[in-house]
DNA sequence: CTGAAAGCGCTTACAG
DNA sequence: CTGAAAGCGCTTACAG
C-alpha cells in the first residue's frame, strides 16, 4: 500500500500538497492538482484512515451500545443508525452490553480510546450516569430519560402517550378488564407506559390490573400463564412489548382462547415481526427508524460543528390496528380493521 | 487525556519503559514497574488506541459485512461474531451491504484503510472474487463456497445434507407431493439444498416440484399463493428458509388450511423465531453460533500467528422437529413431537 | 500556491 | 534493565 509520501514523490510535490488535493483544505494550482490526481488514480492510492484519525483526533467512528441485537427492536434501531452513519461517512461500532454495567463500561472505555466521535447508548443503569457525565465524547441516550444535570443528548418516544393510546383503544374495543403486563420499572419506557395505563383506567373508572414482566419471550410465557390464573376474567392484555405479545399469543393459542374474540391483545414497539405474526399484532408503534436516524444525525452534526439546541427529543407514537383487537362496530363480523393507522 | 509522555515524566522514566510495562513486551525492573503502575492508576491513564494501531499496523478491528441484520439469521450470526470478538479483545465493525456490490466494495475499502485485522463477509456476488483475492487483510467467507483459487477462508453449513434431511423427514411424515421453495440459485446454500431435495426425490421415486423464491417475507407470501394454485394437491412444503416459512404459515392460516394435518412445513436455519411462532416450526438447524464464533476465531488466531491449515470448514446441520410436521406414528393423535432433535 | 517542519501518541529496533 | 531516536502515515500552522 502506497503512502502519501510516495504519491508526493511521483507527482513532484510535497506530501502537504497531496493532502490538500485529497481534502480540499486549501487552494492548489489546477495544473499541480491534475498531476497529483493522475498519480493517485494510477497507483490506486487510498489514504490510511488510522493515520488520519491520529492527526485529526477524530475517527469518524460512532459507537453504538445496545442490550442485544438479538432483540428485534434493537436490531431495527441499529440498522437505522448504521444507515444514517454510512450516509454521512461514519463507521458504526456495534456493541452488545447484555445490560451488564461492566460491559457497558468496557465498551465506553474502548470507544473513547478509539477517538470515537460519538456514542449512542441504551442503558438502564443509574450507575452509568457518572460515566456518561465524565465522557469526553458526545453521548446520545436512547429510549430513556437521562438524569437532569447531564450533558448528554436523548432521543426517545412518547411512552406515556403510548400507554394511554393502547389502553384507550382496548376500552373502545369493549374491554373492561384490562391487564397491563408492565416491563421492568427501571426502564423509563415501561414506567411511562404504566403511568398512561393507570391514568386512563382512572378516567374510565376501571380497576388497574398489573403484572410485572421482563421484556423477553421466556418471561412473557411465564407471566401470561400466571396472568390467566390471577385474572381469569381478563378481556384485554397490554403486552410489555411486541416480543412479549408473541408469547401471549402463543399461550392463548395453546389454551385455545380465541384472539380477539375472547381476549384482545396490544403490543408495544411495532417491530417488523408484529405484522408477520399470525394473527398480526395490534400495537403501539414507535418511530424506530426515526429514533436511530436522529441519534446518528446528532452525532454527525456535532462533529461538523452544527449547533444542537435541543438536548432531549421526544417523538410521537402511533396506534397500529391489526388482527388482535377489533373495534366494537367491527365486532359483528369478527373481521379486523386492516392496517388502519391513527397518528397520535 | 494524559499521554504516555506525561506518565513517563511523572514516573521519572522514558515513554519506552511505560510502553513496556503496559504491554509486557520486555522485562522491566520491578521497582520501576511499580512506580509506573502507580502513576497509571492515579492518573487513570488509558493508552490511545489509534496511536497504537498506527505504529503496530494492527487495529484489533474485525469487519463484518452481511446483507442486513434485519434478517434474523444474520442478526444471530453477527451476535455470535461480536461475542467471540469481544472475548478475544477485538472490536466489531458491522456493515449492512443490502447485497449491493458497490456497498460491499465501499465497506471493504473502508476496512482496509482502517487497518482491520480481518474481514468476515457474506456475499453472493461473483464479482467480489477479484476484490477478495486482492484484499491484503485475511478474509473469511460465510455461508458460501468461494471460488477455487482464492486465499480466503470459508465457514458454512452442510446445506446439501440439510436439503436431504428436510426432504427425507417429510417423506417419513407421509408426504408424497412435496414442493421445494428454492432460494436464489446464486446462493450456494440454496443450490445445495435444492440438490439434496432432488436427490432424495429421485431415490424415493417422487416427482420434484419447485418454486423459486427470494429469502424474504414478501416474496414468501407471493410464492406461497402461486404454489397453492400450481400444486393444489401439495402435502408438504420445504420453505426456502425460516422467514419464508413464516409467510407460508401465514398464507395457509389465512386460507384455513390446517398445519400439519393437510400440509406439513419445514423451514431452514432454525433462527430463534422459529420456536416462537405459532405453530412452532419444524426446521433444519444451522449451527449459527458455531459459524460466527469460528469465523471470528479464525481471524483472531491468524492475527496471533496461529496456523490455519483448513481453508474451508463445513459444519453439520440438524433436523429440529416441532409442530409443523408429524411423523406417521404420531399422526393419529395429531400431536407434534416435542423438540426431538436428531443430530445429522 | 507550496514546502519544510512539527506534531498526533504510540512502539520498537538499537545501543548501552 | 533503560533511554534516545526513528518511525507508523497522515495534517496543519508557519513562512515564503
Amino acid at each position: 500500500m502506497a503512502t502519501i509520501r510516495e504519491i508526493a514523490r511521483q507527482a513532484h510535490v510535497s506530501p502537504a500538497t497531496v493532502s490538500r488535493v485529497l481534502n480540499g483544505t486549501a487552494a492548489v494550482d489546477p495544473q499541480t492538482e491534475a498531476r497529483v490526481l493522475k498519480v493517485i488514480r494510477e497507483t490506486g492510492y487510498r489514504p490510511n484512515e488510522v493515520a488520519r484519525s491520529l492527526s485529526k483526533r477524530s475517527s469518524r467512528i460512532i459507537g453504538c451500545i445496545v442490550p442485544t441485537i438479538a432483540n428485534p427492536f434493537f436490531t431495527e434501531l441499529a440498522r437505522a443508525i448504521e444507515d444514517e452513519s454510512f450516509r454521512r461517512g461514519y463507521k458504526l461500532i456495534l456493541c452488545n452490553s447484555d445490560e451488564d454495567p461492566a460491559k457497558e463500561e468496557a465498551y465506553i472505555d474502548m470507544l473513547e480510546r478509539m477517538n470515537a466521535d460519538g456514542i449512542i447508548i441504551t442503558t438502564t443503569h443509574e450507575e452509568m450516569d457518572a460515566l456518561i457525565q465524565a465522557c469526553p465524547v458526545p453521548m446520545v441516550i436512547l429510549d430513556r430519560a437521562p438524569s437532569k444535570e447531564t450533558n448528554a443528548y436523548s432521543v426517545r418516544a412518547d411512552h406515556y402517550q403510548g400507554g394511554r393510546l393502547a389502553t384507550e383503544h382496548l376500552v373502545q374495543c369493549g374491554c373492561r378488564r384490562i391487564v397491563m403486563m408492565c416491563g421492568p420499572k427501571k426502564y423509563t419506557s415501561a414506567a411511562k407506559r404504566l403511568q398512561g395505563y393507570r391514568d386512563v383506567c382512572r378516567e374510565q373508572g376501571l380497576e388497574p390490573r398489573e403484572v410485572a414482566c421482563d421484556f423477553d419471550f421466556a418471561d412473557g410465557l411465564l407471566k401470561t400463564q400466571q396472568l390467566l390464573e390471577h385474572f381469569p376474567d381478563v378481556d384485554g392484555i397490554l403486552a410489555a412489548n411486541d416480543v412479549v405479545a408473541l408469547s401471549v399469543v402463543k399461550v392463548l393459542a395453546a389454551q385455545k382462547i380465541p384472539i380477539p374474540d375472547q381476549i384482545q391483545v396490544v403490543g408495544f414497539d411495532n417491530i417488523y415481526l408484529s405484522q408477520l405474526m399470525t394473527p398480526a399484532l395490534t400495537t403501539i408503534g414507535q418511530p424506530i427508524t426515526a429514533i436511530g436516524t436522529m441519534a446518528a444525525a446528532i452525532v454527525a452534526d456535532l462533529v461538523e460543528g452544527k449547533d444542537q439546541p435541543l438536548k432531549a427529543r421526544i417523538l410521537p407514537v402511533e396506534l397500529v390496528i391489526r388482527e388482535t383487537s377489533h373495534l366494537q362496530s367491527n365486532r359483528a363480523n369478527g373481521k379486523a380493521v386492516d392496517a388502519w393507522r391513527m397518528k397520535s
